[in-house]
DNA sequence: CCTGGTTTGGTTGTGCACAACTTAATTGCA
DNA sequence: TGCAATTAAGTTGTGCACAACCAAACCAGG
């Protein structure tokens, strides 16, 4: 089968794979895989910019606003202009949004678990698709750029 | 940054990346990226169906019935319920959809130059994924059945 | 037969992703 | 200083993913 050849059909259908796992976890505390991430990024330091956010997680602002929407929506995080610069937006976390991090605190070894890949092969893979990833953006930074 | 330790964040984010340096390759052909996935098993062998088309790519009918639509109204494909069993949904190539498969010809090579990765670290990462895939599909499917 | 359960594909509704565009605030330089 | 360019966030529209549900076709035990 030709697609069982392909290295980008792999990584299509892995991601895919890990998100299904994550889904009955995180159902449980009412949320989605990127509202997780989010919350990941405040749980680390709170009080980001939808910026800030956008360049940790890799998403723009036409996914990340109604995303934030949402979780303001859910009680999770907070909204709020700047007073420097009344451009920027600070994103922190409710008390429920801090709260959840306890009911969280399984999820990643759960994940980890799940794989049924040893440390060092895990280790491994996240370097090789983190340095894969930067890669790519670095190619479609460059590829936009020519076009311009 | 705890995020950039977790490999499902690598995942997700490296699984992005590729798909948004496909995007200016498959825009030149009218294609979105799970488009092309279909055309890729439907150039292997031509007429299938759509149950087996959602085993191959790992879709369910909820995904597949509207991209199949939508390749069918962009000339590519043609369905056609199967004469023994009028429930299964035959799907095969237009005269444009095969043409396609020359124009795609390049895309493969060029997405794996992109990755600026050896093909040794690329067949290892592809089989890792393929395990890693497996496995979460396994994982979710037993606790599907727990739940039930 | 024939009726209850299964299979196949489709529909509906929600939530990402992302391109293209908009608005408002800020910046920088002539 | 004034105004064009830039920046931050939001909006709109399209296309996946996926859960939940549905209708029609098929199948199997009685």
């Amino acid at each position: 089968m030709a697609l069982r050849r392909q290295v980008c059909f792999a990584l299509y259908a892995a991601s895919r794979a890990t998100t299904a796992l994550y889904r009955p976890l995180l159902d449980e505390l009412g949320l989605t895989y990127p509202q997780y991430l989010v919350l990941l990024v405040l749980w680390e330091r709170d009080g980001r910019t939808v910026k800030e956010l956008g360049e940790e997680l890799r998403l723009d602002s036409g996914t990340l606003s109604p995303l934030l929407k949402r979780m303001e929506a859910a009680g999770l995080v907070a909204r709020h202009r700047t007073a420097g610069d009344e451009r920027v937006v600070e994103v922190r976390l409710t008390a429920a949004g801090t709260e959840l991090q306890a009911r969280a605190r399984s999820v990643p070894a759960t994940l980890v678990a799940a794989t049924g890949l040893d440390r060092k092969t895990l280790v491994e893979l996240r370097d090789t698709l983190t340095t894969l990833a930067s890669t790519m953006d670095i190619a479609a930074a460059e590829l936009a750029a020519k076009k311009k």
